[in-house]
DNA sequence: AAATTAAGCAACCGCCGGGCT
DNA sequence: TAGCCCGGCGGTTGCTTAATT
């Protein structure tokens, strides 16, 4: 038997994805859910095939992502993990709340592995110091296990960054979850954590993502005309709040709640 | 300044397993 | 039990940006 492909190909798209797609995709797990991905796109009237629309939702537009550089912890807990459990990043991304099986498997074969591969040549080259060797490899291994190579140090620069930004973020996010919670009180129906998580993106280009304060922010490939989008070009509370408050009434302000 | 190379990351692809009929 | 559908997973690709020559 030959089965047919996850999605039919004929006219859907491929590739990133607009700010116009996101915000259709958002807006229809808002009202729906998302029981049924294959379904999906067809009646939020995206031509993607549903796998895609699974993809997007759970690596970039779920509330809970949490984005930014990996912290020093984050990445010694990744590196633990994958000793133990190797390259199950689902398994991984478990225990790592608000990273995404993709993001830390991109982050291992970008960073950690050459981290550790560095450490463990590292290693071997110092236990190899007597010897006269001078052979290209020994010379490239040596200046790869550099501690202070652009690579390795730019993991120490950017967690130390991470962790002076995730104290701004966090003072930030306490201040609106406050506002959130108060203003959910007026819709008790809409699980707190929509509100407090969609508006802890304050400051950001896109409302799912956290504000990296100083940083650029990254993974703006995909937003390339978010100024003409009324969604992306929010930068308050308030507008986060009027933009989701309106939203959720347009949508008809389903009393079921979307499953994050 | 232009060309080339490397790095980073979003997204795609194909396979697998669970659940349903 | 077999066949099918679907969600989830891991590997991989290809585009964009940054760094280097």
């Amino acid at each position: 038997m030959v089965r047919a492909p996850c999605c039919d190909k004929m006219g859907l798209k491929k590739g990133p994805w607009t700010p116009e797609e996101d915000q259709i995709l958002i807006s229809y797990i808002i009202k729906y859910g998302h029981a049924n991905w294959r379904a999906l796109p067809k009646q939020a009237g995206l031509l993607r095939c549903g796998k895609s629309c699974r993809l997007r939702w759970i690596n970039y537009l779920r509330p809970d992502i949490k984005r930014g550089n990996f912290s020093r912890e984050e990445e010694e807990t990744i590196i633990n993990l994958h000793q133990m459990l190797g390259n199950r990043w689902s398994a991984i991304a478990a225990r790592l709340p608000g990273r995404t099986d993709n993001e830390i498997k991109n982050v291992w074969h970008t960073h950690l592995k050459k981290r550790l591969k560095n450490s463990h040549g590292s290693n071997k080259s110092a236990s190899k110091t007597t010897s006269s060797t001078t052979s290209k490899a020994s010379i490239n291994n040596q200046s790869e296990s550099e501690p202070s190579s652009s690579e390795f140090s730019s993991l120490t620069d950017t967690s130390v960054a991470t962790v002076e930004t995730k104290d701004h973020v966090q003072d930030m996010m306490n201040m609106i979850k406050s506002e959130a919670m108060e203003f959910s009180e007026s819709f008790p129906e809409i699980d707190e954590s929509l509100w407090w998580e969609t508006l802890s993106a304050e400051n950001s280009g896109n409302p799912f993502e956290f504000s990296d304060a100083g940083n650029e922010l990254q993974h703006q490939s995909s937003f390339t005309s978010s100024d003409s989008v009324e969604f992306y070009s929010s930068s308050s509370i308030d507008d986060h709040m009027d933009f989701w408050y309106d939203l959720f009434i347009s949508n008809g302000g389903s009393p079921e709640l979307p499953e994050f």
